[in-house]
DNA sequence: CTGAAAGCGCTTACAG
DNA sequence: CTGAAAGCGCTTACAG
């Protein structure tokens, strides 16, 4: 025998529909979906009904019908330059960890410190009317500036501050922590202070800002090695090699990463040039692996998993339109002074 | 004076819609649709309209629209255990980018070897019905695989192989290589081959299973290694010291993993013991810098990108409802050895 | 090869 | 505090 009398009727998907529940629970499908996002203003007594409605029948929401009628998305997009830096892998995994604990999906972007790159992934993922945006850094091109400024959506900077109009930023002076390491290396005596960097992001070279500055009169051009190839232990090894053969009287170099600084020991422990008796060496965002080096590496440790939790928790004030007080925060930095100078 | 004639009627928001554009080009909005997916079977001329308005109208379509008509997205989910691996990051790179190109977007999520979370992301992603799904390996939850299945979303394993009934998978035989290494250390001649794991995850206890084959009778238990703490430098280091303190006798030791063999290469340096003439070192899956170490590090090259790229290859063509001749891809792997082994 | 109609599943005003 | 109506922007059958 069948069904004596029609089942309330079923979408043509077989899916479960926020109406499915509203009828379950007696109420509206508004008065539902009120319930469901926690708006308040619903009596108790329904939010109950349509809690266990939901439990039910299995409700799961579809968030392409919630982003259509609500023109916004419950996804983050996340735009970082390099996975292959563990600095940003760290800075991710906090944001993302933050961001989905409050219910947000994160896009993760990587532009591979192309500008255009960033334009283009900002351009497609702007598409999906996202409900927050992470990027790292002030630097892009005016195109995506105005992508970024004209999409409307909530938007916080990563890992330098500036102070704005309407500027979100979490992180820290790259310019101080470069000042603050050199003037570590003069205080211990160090005369001849190379700065040896690659990739030359723009973080990169405000460091090289601050290095110039602890320097003043001291400073001299022929102690910086600048390559625009990607960071890696290799090229490190490669630019200790250049430093000592250019300017034989160095006795320290500040390397603009800890990579760099790495490969640079080891190929001082291959060539049997002591650190730091003969030349000092300094790294830079005590990434994995710096005091296990021979000596241990000195280095600045850089904050980035506050700097995506703390950034994550802005951008979440935001998204819920709460206001936020301190538009700006600096994080700072740490020297941690090691074996190696 | 007022236009003459009222405008064609704008939505609420003031976006360009699908609609817009079919006017524009003088077709109705189901011909701009297909015309817009590249589908077959529209006009040329019609095609040629349509993709002028949309140029001159700036039209962006929506994917929320598109999804909840289509009851699909253009997103790919990628589940990896871990960022802070290098390994993963190349598989998602080369993955990420190749998916791109195809007009998807990932969503990357890091289960961090919890298949407790496993379960929960792909419950939260599934919500958003993925076009697609990329995931590591096969082990996880009885629900992750019934979510997975039933989901009906086309879905490619990565870094394993296993053949079976609308399986698909890109990857090689951990097994095999663990195998591989551990015969290439015999066949140098050592007889005491200690393995040493950390994480332990499916993968490392495969290549475990493989150490053990090549051992056959001369396996000893007692030369097995395990440490279920995730990888580092200093856990290479600790277990370093623990392998020569529990097995004073060992000749050779082959890590699981490339940080663990690069923090025991330190520590040997750092203790004075010489390899690999005291303590032969091998490790897995030649991540940067193996080649930097002091001696360079013998390991067991894995094609990470290679399965990245073709894992979404295959998972573009499945996500297309194309025919896939080759549902199980070894992409093999190569044994490295260099100066430590 | 092209189109009119209906619908995807939700939320936003607008009432009351 | 609750709801009926309309609409978000697209695509899927179904016709022709």
């Amino acid at each position: 025998m069948s069904q004596p009398s029609a089942p309330k009727r079923r979408r043509a998907t077989g899916r479960v529909t926020l109406q499915d529940v509203a009828v379950a629970a007696g109420v509206s499908p508004i008065t539902a979906s009120r319930a469901l996002r926690g708006e308040r203003g619903v009596a108790a007594d329904l939010v109950e009904r349509v809690q266990v409605a939901v439990r039910e029948l299995g409700y799961v929401p579809d968030p392409a019908a919630r982003a259509l009628a609500s023109a916004k998305s419950n996804q983050v997009v996340l735009l970082v330059p390099l996975l292959s830096n563990a600095l940003f892998v760290d800075l991710l995994d906090a944001a993302q960890r933050t961001l989905l604990q409050a219910g947000y999906q994160s896009m993760i972007g990587v532009t591979h410190y192309q500008p255009e790159e960033e334009e283009a992934l900002l351009r497609t993922y702007l598409m999906n009317r996202p409900a927050g945006l992470l990027v790292t850094g002030f630097d892009r091109t005016d195109t995506a500036r105005s992508l970024l400024t004209g999409s409307g959506v909530p938007c916080v900077h990563l890992m330098e501050n500036r102070a704005g109009d309407g500027l979100y930023s979490v992180g820290f002076s790259q310019e101080d922590a470069g000042r603050a390491m050199t003037q570590a290396l003069m205080d211990k005596g160090y005369q001849r202070i190379a700065f040896a960097a690659a990739q030359l992001d723009p973080r990169t070279l405000q460091r090289a800002t601050g290095y110039r500055a602890a320097l003043g009169d001291r400073h001299d051009p022929r102690l910086e090695f600048m390559d625009a190839a990607p960071s890696s232990f290799a090229l490190g090894a490669q630019m200790f090699d250049r430093v000592l053969a250019d300017a034989p009287d160095v006795d320290a170099i500040f390397f603009n990463n800890d990579d760099l600084a790495q490969g640079a020991l080891l190929q001082a422990l291959r060539r049997g040039i002591e650190v730091p008796a003969q030349v000092a060496v300094a790294g830079f965002n005590d990434l994995i692996g710096g005091e296990q080096m021979l000596p241990p590496l000195s280095t600045v440790r850089t904050p980035r998993g506050e700097i995506g939790l703390k950034a994550a928790e802005m951008l979440i004030a935001l998204m819920r339109g709460e206001a936020v007080e301190q538009p700006c925060v600096d994080l700072g930095f740490e020297l941690l002074m090691r074996g190696s100078c």
